[in-house]
DNA sequence: GAAAAGATCTTCT
DNA sequence: GAAGATCTTTTCC
């Protein structure tokens, strides 16, 4: 079900990666809501060497597979979840994930669930679940409806966006398919060697 | 301030 | 059975 709402995200991975630098995702949890702006994200597709969706399709990875504007959440390391946007047309393995967001409105609300202040609350893939209050039971969920949606905001101007290599991977790291907002505070450091 | 290790569990080989 | 799109705390300059 290709939605006309989410047309702007029926693009390849690293298209839709940039379009939603600047958006936002809403969030409604124990009569709260929480508004946030994603500032860093990563491309992620089916020919991908590092992306779930390269050996095809499984049941942890389905909701890639879905059309754009769906949500995809996974569990890794035996503690985190992380937070994708589906993207591309519907029965292609693609998707965005989202690295760091900035609060706009119920900052103090995520600053309680996060037990911390500042920045260290949203500048992680991990932490904007935590959060967010998401997990996998919201993978696979339609982003047009509640409890959380995604609003689509004027795209940015293309020198406000930063282009660099993925972080935390050990596959196509050449590969630059992270983007984010130019000297935005959010965005993690460029370089985390072990 | 920087670096290293610990925590902890789902998914695929 | 091993690796993983990570975060926090501790330790050591």
């Amino acid at each position: 079900m290709t939605r006309d709402t989410f047309a702007w995200l029926a693009t390849p991975a690293e298209q839709a990666a940039k379009r939603l630098l600047g958006c936002e995702l809403v969030r409604e949890i124990d009569g709260h809501t929480l508004r946030v702006r994603i500032v860093e994200t990563e491309a992620y597709d089916q020919a991908d060497e590092a992306s779930h969706t390269y050996n095809g399709r499984t049941k942890r990875n389905d909701a890639m597979f879905k059309s754009a504007g769906h949500l995809y959440v996974y569990f890794t390391y035996g503690m985190h979840h992380c937070l994708n946007i589906v993207c591309g047309p519907d029965g292609f393995g693609s998707g965005v994930l989202v690295r760091a967001v900035e609060p706009i409105e119920g900052s103090d609300i995520i600053e309680a669930r996060r037990g911390m202040t500042g920045i260290n609350c949203t500048n992680g893939p991990g932490k904007i679940c935590a959060a967010l209050g998401v997990d996998r039971s919201l993978s696979g969920h339609d982003l047009s409806t509640p409890p959380i949606q995604l609003v689509q905001r004027p795209a940015l101007a293309p020198t406000a966006i930063t282009t660099g290599p993925r972080v935390g991977i050990s596959k196509a790291v050449h590969e630059l398919r992270r983007f984010y907002i130019t000297g935005n505070p959010y965005v993690s450091k460029a370089k985390r060697v072990r």
